[in-house]
DNA sequence: GATTTTCAGACAAACGTTTGCATAGAATTG
DNA sequence: CAATTCTATGCAAACGTTTGTCTGAAAATC
């Protein structure tokens, strides 16, 4: 009893008309007169009958489907980000094929393996924090599979991103420290080589060289955010000569671990030492000490803009065949934004 | 410069043969003499050859993708989920199309439209909590395209399905509560028409009544999940008549707020009042009162389990054509476990 | 050596859709 | 009324792959 489902052929077949005439009915194609174009809308309800999505893939070539890679669901960055870009693909009629690369390169090379199968017409990445090969995302390139980056972005040059400029905040976090009388602020940081590492370190010596305070080397530490190596970083920082009065940390989950640490030291939090971060988590409302202020990334809009871009990628592709001297390269940077907690 | 790729049909224009000869060389197939099938793989390999997924997809009438709607990404419980689903059908090779619902059910509609033009070959789902209407998952049926629930089941006959069983977990916790000293204990239970929350009451009154305490009603209350709903529900608890000393919450979400609206109303937390919940968050573990003990609900062996059932389903569907009356559905019931936090 | 079996490969249909081109008849024009 | 333009429709190719059936030749059988 295979309930085949019903296709244009059959519709063309009851109505004894061709099946070109059937496709054409069902696009509204004005060629069409109005009345076989109703016979054949009206059957065509009448059947269920529904576009067989596959065949129309394979016919022209596309899908319709964007792939996304990035390193961990579970981050509430990344889930707020992928919102985004299910929202605003939803919007263009794409789809969304995703996979997390639990920050593994071996994975993520993988996920790009399936997508390439898979026809995807264009990706969004955010990059493990593994990754140091970035031959896989050239090649492609010359499948002519177009790629946006978003939040974590391969050095390579030429390529499509979007991400959120961390240095303005950082300044601002800062500024708001001193502000609140800290002279010593210290920096727990990330794996040395993410580009927002530099960007928050960058900030970091913006604010203090604008402050006229001298940048102390000694005060900002890297840590590839396990939580053992934060501990350590916290450990180090406060245990040093120049003791800061102020933390800012990589991110949110950092500032946890920093604040157990530092509790651990017997520190009182928020008196012989305070937070700041990245991030602006929801959960942080909750928390025992939550970072007096969090630097917010925007990672819905991040998802949403960088989806936008990949579309118009798309859509130019079709348009200008020959014109692959189409050089121009996508670069969107979205302002982030310190947000204050301490009111409540 | 169309960089066209390169088909089969190219590969046999080149080499001499017909086409038929390269796809099954390329498929390993003993009907191809050995030398034939090497100079096939060779120039596949040096071309650079990949098959056109499409191309398949349609011929086979299968893609090798299973679509997954749940409600929201955010929740630690899902993404999870998700990892165990990706992680299953990656295994099995096949492909996952995500969407999530935001509890909606209009959006689910529309996730579950898209599926279906998308040709997955079958659906995991865990219902949006504001799902009344199950019209258009039965719809699926009759298109043939195997549905397993998870976590969130609907109330319909006949469906595959996998959930963890709350209501041992529920005994669990109130015995531990018990042991605690704890003699009038409250619950904050979800939704009234979630099965989860029929499952944690039932195990609430097994305990009571196995531990000959009467089943008091005034001391459970629903709430949707909602602050607002789980301040109100706290506020009636704690200032009504019996006085519970401590109380079951319906997942650690719901504890944090509960704990917020009990340190409002000047309750020492673990001392005038305890809290026990349900998932286990990681996150418990920073938060200033996290519950005594949390009920796991082992979210990625739950999406792991559903995508090995319904891989299964999908390739018992191609064996027995004819035998549908092969009307056995799976109900794979996990076991909860309440885990202890207050070690430490 | 005649017959059968095996082997290696070719042919062609099928999957469902879109779309450029052709065409028969109707309507319009001069 | 003949010539032209429109209108509504049909024909057939194309997309890339798989797969059932066919065939010619070589090998094995008696």
């Amino acid at each position: 009893m295979e309930n085949k489902l019903p296709t244009i052929k059959e519709i063309a077949k009851q109505l004894n008309i061709s099946i070109s005439t059937v496709s054409r009915a069902l696009h509204d194609h004005p060629n069409i007169g109005i009345q076989t174009r109703m016979r054949v809308q009206e059957l065509a309800k009448r059947l269920h009958y529904e576009p067989n999505q596959t065949a129309i893939f394979f016919q022209q070539g596309k899908t319709f489907t964007i792939g996304v890679i990035l390193p961990e669901l579970s981050e509430a960055f990344f889930s707020s980000a992928i919102s985004g870009i299910e929202d605003a693909a939803q919007k263009a009629n794409y789809t969304v094929l995703m996979g997390q690369s639990h920050d593994s390169a071996d994975k993520e090379k993988q996920l790009i393996d399936t997508m390439k199968k898979h026809r995807v017409d264009g990706l969004l990445i955010s990059i493990s924090k593994n990754t140091t090969n970035y031959e896989h995302f050239e090649a492609l390139q010359s499948y002519n599979i177009p790629i946006v980056y978003f939040d974590r972005i391969p050095k390579i040059p030429n390529i499509h991103y979007v991400a959120c400029n961390m240095i303005n905040g950082t300044v601002q976090a800062i500024n708001f420290l001193f502000k609140k009388g800290h002279r010593i602020v210290g920096m727990i940081n990330g794996p040395e080589k993410l580009p927002a590492t530099k960007e928050r370190l960058e900030g970091y010596i913006q604010a203090m060289t604008k402050s006229r305070l001298k940048y102390d080397p000694a005060l900002v530490l890297n840590c590839d955010l396990t939580k053992e190596s934060v501990c350590a970083a916290t450990e180090k920082l406060l245990s040093g000569r120049r003791r800061p009065t102020a933390i800012v940390t990589f991110n949110d989950y950092v500032a946890l671990d920093a604040v157990q640490q530092a509790q651990k030291m017997k520190f009182k939090i928020n008196k012989d030492v305070c937070f700041v971060s990245y991030a602006n988590l929801p959960m942080s409302n909750y928390t025992a000490f939550p970072p007096l202020a969090s630097v917010e990334q925007f990672p819905y809009q991040q998802g949403q803009k960088a989806t936008e871009t990949l579309i118009e990628l798309l859509q130019q592709k079709t348009g200008d065949e020959a014109e692959t001297t189409n050089a121009t390269f996508y670069k969107i940077i979205l302002e982030s934004q310190l947000v204050i907690h301490e009111g409540k």
